[in-house]
DNA sequence: GTCTATTTCTTCTGAATTGTAGGAGAAATA
DNA sequence: TATTTCTCCTACAATTCAGAAGAAATAGAC
């Protein structure tokens, strides 16, 4: 049981980072949708995070409901410092392994 | 059953981008262990390798044999365009996930 | 030359981890 | 009660992983 993240994983994490204190399932699901050529349903999106919280990587916190209706309460998440940690381990992995390779790295 | 990468499939295909015609099993691995904090093992590489060649993201050729001793016959990997297109690809959502933050993939 | 030892590299195998979709369920307002 | 929003559950597929076994090459002894 090692400490490396999967890709959805890594995804799921720079979404936290990104939202902020409005990250729950759904926003998270928007943000990688709208910045990534992914699409990933709910679900995947929810036991992923699910995952990341068992492993201490993320803390959450059920947030007040929202006066619009169906507005259910929603689940908060946050990356803690630990999550952060391996985060930017990994990151800096794929950061080392490309460093100089312009070829793959700026092709859009 | 997409088009995704897992995330030892990305380091290994830089790897691939960085040997250029010295990629085989043994040299990617020492190639991902002096280079990031990972210990990957050789079981791991050569199972990553074989399903991304069944894939078409990378070609194989056999080299001569080496005038080492136990210098058995190397088998060479490649990476194709596919592949190419497809590690530019998930590159380019990781970049597009992290942009703007200071854990960002592309910081100097 | 042939046999054996040794080294290098690859392949196999089974299990653990991670990714995925779809639908059921819960919680809120109208 | 109806409707909407969001979460949770479940089952399966795909990926990652380590360790052991296997194959292929040279070196040295005889």
């Amino acid at each position: 049981m090692g400490t490396t993240l999967g890709d959805l994983e890594q995804l799921v994490l720079l979404a936290l980072l990104r939202l902020g204190d409005d990250a729950f399932g759904v926003s998270v699901q928007h943000e990688i949708s709208a910045r990534t050529q992914r699409d990933v349903s709910l679900g995947a999106i929810y036991t992923t995070l699910a995952r990341l919280e068992q492993k201490g990587y993320v803390s959450t916190r059920i947030g007040d409901p929202t006066p619009v209706r169906g507005g259910r309460r929603k689940k908060y998440y946050r990356l803690g410092a630990s999550g952060r940690r391996v985060l930017g381990a990994a990151l800096a992995d794929l950061r080392a392994m490309s460093r100089g390779l312009t070829i793959a790295l700026d092709r859009p």
